[in-house]
DNA sequence: CATATAAGTCAACATGGCTGACATAAAATC
DNA sequence: GATTTTATGTCAGCCATGTTGACTTATATG
């Protein structure tokens, strides 16, 4: 048989090519988590209650709905986790001023705290990925994963504002962005 | 107080950047993985059963305890599904020649299938996102992603052979890599 | 021969998903 | 104003997949 993978290949190539891009995202992602769950067990919570606590110091003031939406698990499960972090003193839960059924979830000040220290050594780990790569590499970076994400979210997920094109602003389109720094 | 956030100050766009970069990896991987779970259903495996077989078909023979470093779960956790998988046919395992204490694992060509059945659609998703994002981008994805990777590994994940600067050849360190495509 | 290693197994437990069935309050609609 | 829809919460139970701890068996190695 012909030495199929000899260099010029193009279907192996790009196999090959495909599954280590796979595996490059289960590697990262593992090492990525097991960094945030060994402080978590200092704290007793799980990553499930991580989730939570990031994408609502995230957005602060999103609805549960949109916390959902954002973590894809059932309301029953959020709900577990959620209750932990309210009855801890994590999150405040206020209703809507215009649709009173909606909950405004926001992280407290000892949520804001938590939430710091469990993400700290993922921030810097991602920092530091960052900076052995260089600016253009995280720009190529951003833009496949960007491509993996589902349409829907992608568009939410701001495109980079390139030089201006259209007319208004760009930004996080429906949920709530935080307020300031 | 000052507009910290109007564009110049390094720190909020350090942050925010930062914050991007995880919750891409998150919906990145939230989106991935959903894929090949919708499949996984149809034959009654979960997630887990789709990492061993991915890894197997990945490293042909590779022994149980280097499978158990890659997946990062303990021999009971794997013991489990991969005992399903071999009761079901899709793994095989063979006594090691010179250390007959290990255990080869292998997919059938039955597994074989299986586990091409069930990446097929990451593989395209990847593929799509690949293509959009252009090889540059698919450079910079494949660079920040290895930083991510804790040292250990990111070394046995060969670094994308640059022009030759040593002796030996470069490639895949302790695990036995794919026979043929 | 003694010890270390690779693998397998049993048992019990925790986490975090899931479904189904309902309850309540408020908004939206007829 | 009555009805329906929506947002949220809750109870109960199930399943998949991770964990620890204890112990066995076979084989390699000192």
């Amino acid at each position: 048989m012909a030495d199929i993978k000899s260099g010029v290949n193009p279907l192996f190539l790009r196999e090959e090519e495909l599954r280590q891009g796979m595996e490059l995202l289960f590697y990262a992602y593992r090492d990525f988590t097991d960094e945030a769950d060994a402080m978590l067990v200092r704290y007793k919570l799980g990553r499930a209650h991580h989730r939570a606590l990031y994408f609502v110091g995230r957005h602060p003031g999103i609805s549960v709905s949109e916390l959902l939406a954002i973590l894809r698990i059932t309301k029953q499960s959020l709900a577990r986790v959620l209750n932990d972090l309210v009855r801890q003193g994590f999150i405040t839960q206020t209703a809507g001023m215009s649709d009173r059924r909606r909950r405004h979830l926001e992280l407290t000040p000892k949520g804001l705290d938590l939430e710091r220290q469990i993400t700290e050594k993922q921030r810097s780990r991602i920092a530091r990925a960052y900076r052995q790569a260089g600016a253009e590499a995280v720009e190529g970076f951003r833009k496949v994963l960007l491509g993996i994400v589902n349409e829907h979210d992608r568009r939410l997920l701001q495109p980079p504002a390139g030089p201006e094109r259209g007319a208004g602003e760009r930004g996080g389109a429906t949920l709530p962005t935080p307020k300031r720094p």
